[in-house]
DNA sequence: TGAGGGCTCTGCAACGATGCAGACATAATG
DNA sequence: CATTATGTCTGCATCGTTGCAGAGCCCTCA
């Protein structure tokens, strides 16, 4: 089973360990006779390097780690492609592991029998572990946090900037003159902060407007999938005055709501105008097709693998926050039939004001 | 950066390094006494094995690697989701690698420099390479094959019935009344296997039924994508005599068709039926729900994993061909409203079935 | 009392690769 | 021609862990 060594090789060119290492790694400077010699026996052995070995000697692996709560999840999904194009084009490998958010899955990412030693780093989209719990335990590997919670400077960073792309949507909403507008995913809880920042760019938006908010239109949800936007549209729609429009904190949300929408007869966006987060692909092509926030996925990916193999170089000082762009993609969930293939407003203005008006953001 | 090792722990604690190891893993007898001190030394110190030192002493690494084209397609994302389990339950962890179906990155798996040798086996879901070449190449690390392809023997396969799937799948389309009946995926070239199977499938309905196929409705598509399925569904419209029902062989297709119908105004099921292969979770919240052929990933995940940590173990005589059972989900883009929840058709039924058709099937 | 046996604990070697320093032969230099 | 530089090649030590064999020690039993 065990594959031939640089032992076996050696021994069959007549030549030492060493040199078989050096023909392999084209290191020192070996005579054109030799290497043609080795060459003959490495490819009559198949020789293969233990990938083991090397590391061990060189201390890294070549591998991180990349930690989502659910790879079922399309904007995980997504998101894991790009990370994985990220680290290949540097030339790491991604392992990746799923938690389902639950906190002992996640804390057992960090613990004494994780396979953390077999990574140079991780990173870790947390949704139940604690800052400070993460801080007590995440000393022994370079850490890069994807999107979710406020780490207050711990760990570098990287997410798009929610309260402008939830203040966004709601603004896109509000100009259509919608007035009854819902926020569906809400998680007035302790792990629940990009919900919460989304909700406060919600009221932001409405500020702004000169309007109310009212409260018993926000809906919490406890996870962001389709069937829970679904359960929460239907309550909505069972109020004494339902809503006019629906923003949903990501896409599954969104189109569960919409399905739950078409179910009982409602059009969108005709009676209901629904928009999401996340552009995933399916909402492209859902009927109606999904007007969304769309976070800059690639530019999230290349960042946070950028910044983990910085961290793994040591070049790394104060943790940074990252805000990467997002922009407003209007498609008929709000707009109907006009929405003319990939209607997009906002573009580069919204994601380079976002970083500014983030500061502003309380 | 680099943690502390057994030296370091056996020196605060006075003791041997052998002891050491021998606590950290609760080997050999140690007395409670040493036992004691050694615990207090590992946990002032944080110590933590390294795995890589303990994988190249012991020769596996506890980590399968799993290729699939591409990560963000639901599919592959809801399979990638089901291996992770089924692994994490035999204490392996997984790497997941993208091939984007390309030949060259299914081949770089196997090649000389890859880290092939950093995993104990590979899990393959295979698009572009030839079985010949796999043989060639793919005798380094144990494989299992998923669900594409056709290997005659040389390696484990994991797959459904596809003939059955695509004429159950028919039969329901046909049952219904639909006598112009199309079909879009279909891939008549080299490494087509897995949709020709398709194909044989949609024929064998029709002449069950005592019907002909037209040819002009049956679509190629090079790729199983939700734009492809909404090009190849416009082509068909265009016809003279368009079709009033579609088998599309994957659900990303189908969604696309639908897209494509309900933009040219016609009505799913009304005017056209249409039914895939998958059942991604996207099918059952799409407006209207999909009706598919669902494939008994949780089965095609664990048969898979099981059969690979076999082949590791050197338990594996003869490549098994594995055979997972599918059912037909019928919901409403095939019978519209009637379809109250989760319809379910020929569950069990079918995949019993689905074996004993297999050999029939040419 | 002394041989045998069980219980703890230890040191050495090894997994397969690479870093380093040096050996040896040849070429360049004064 | 002696000396230094150059170019090839090699052996040893090492990464951190575990397998193996054996060293002490105390106890038991004839």
């Amino acid at each position: 089973m065990a594959g031939p060594t640089l032992r076996d090789v050696a021994k069959l060119a007549n030549v030492s360990i060493r040199t078989v290492s050096n023909v392999v790694n084209g290191y020192a400077p070996v005579s054109a006779e030799l290497r043609a010699r080795v060459q003959v026996a490495l490819d009559q052995l198949d020789y293969r390097p233990n990938l083991i070995a090397r590391n061990l000697k060189q201390g890294r692996t070549g591998m991180i780690a990349l930690a989502v709560p659910e790879l079922d999840v399309p904007y995980f999904a997504e998101l894991a492609r790009e990370v994985i194009k990220a680290a290949h084009a540097h030339g790491y490998v991604v392992m990746i592991d799923q938690t389902d958010g639950a906190a002992d899955r996640e804390r057992e990412l960090l613990g004494r029998d994780s396979r953390a030693t077999m990574f140079d780093g991780l990173l870790l989209s947390p949704l139940s572990i604690s800052a400070d719990e993460l801080r007590a335990r995440g000393n022994s590997v370079p850490i890069v946090l994807l999107g979710e919670h406020i780490f207050n400077g711990s760990f570098p960073h990287v997410a798009i900037d929610n309260v402008a792309a939830a203040r966004e949507a709601t603004a896109h909403l509000l100009e259509l003159g919608r007035r009854r507008v819902a926020a569906i995913g809400d998680q007035p809880y302790a792990t629940g902060e990009t919900a919460q920042l989304r909700t406060a760019g919600f009221r932001q938006a409405h500020a702004r407007a000169g309007l109310d908010v009212r409260d018993e239109l926000i809906v919490s949800t406890p996870h962001f999938h389709r069937r829970l936007g679904a359960e929460a549209m239907e309550r909505l729609l069972a109020l004494p005055e339902p809503p006019d429009a629906v923003l949903c904190y990501n896409d599954l949300l969104a189109l569960g709501a919409i399905r739950a929408l078409t179910r009982a007869g409602r059009r969108v966006p005709d009676d209901v105008a629904v928009v999401g987060v996340d552009d995933i692909e399916e909402g492209q092509y859902s009927t109606p097709s999904l007007t969304t926030v769309a976070p800059d996925k690639v530019g999230i990916a290349r960042r946070a693998v950028d910044t983990l193999l910085e961290s793994i170089r040591g070049e790394l000082g104060t943790p940074p926050e990252i805000v990467v762009p997002h922009r407003l993609i209007v498609r008929e969930s709000t707009v109907g039939e006009r929405a003319v293939g990939e209607g997009t407003v906002g573009e580069g203005a919204a994601g380079d004001s976002a970083a500014g008006e983030a500061a502003a953001a309380r």
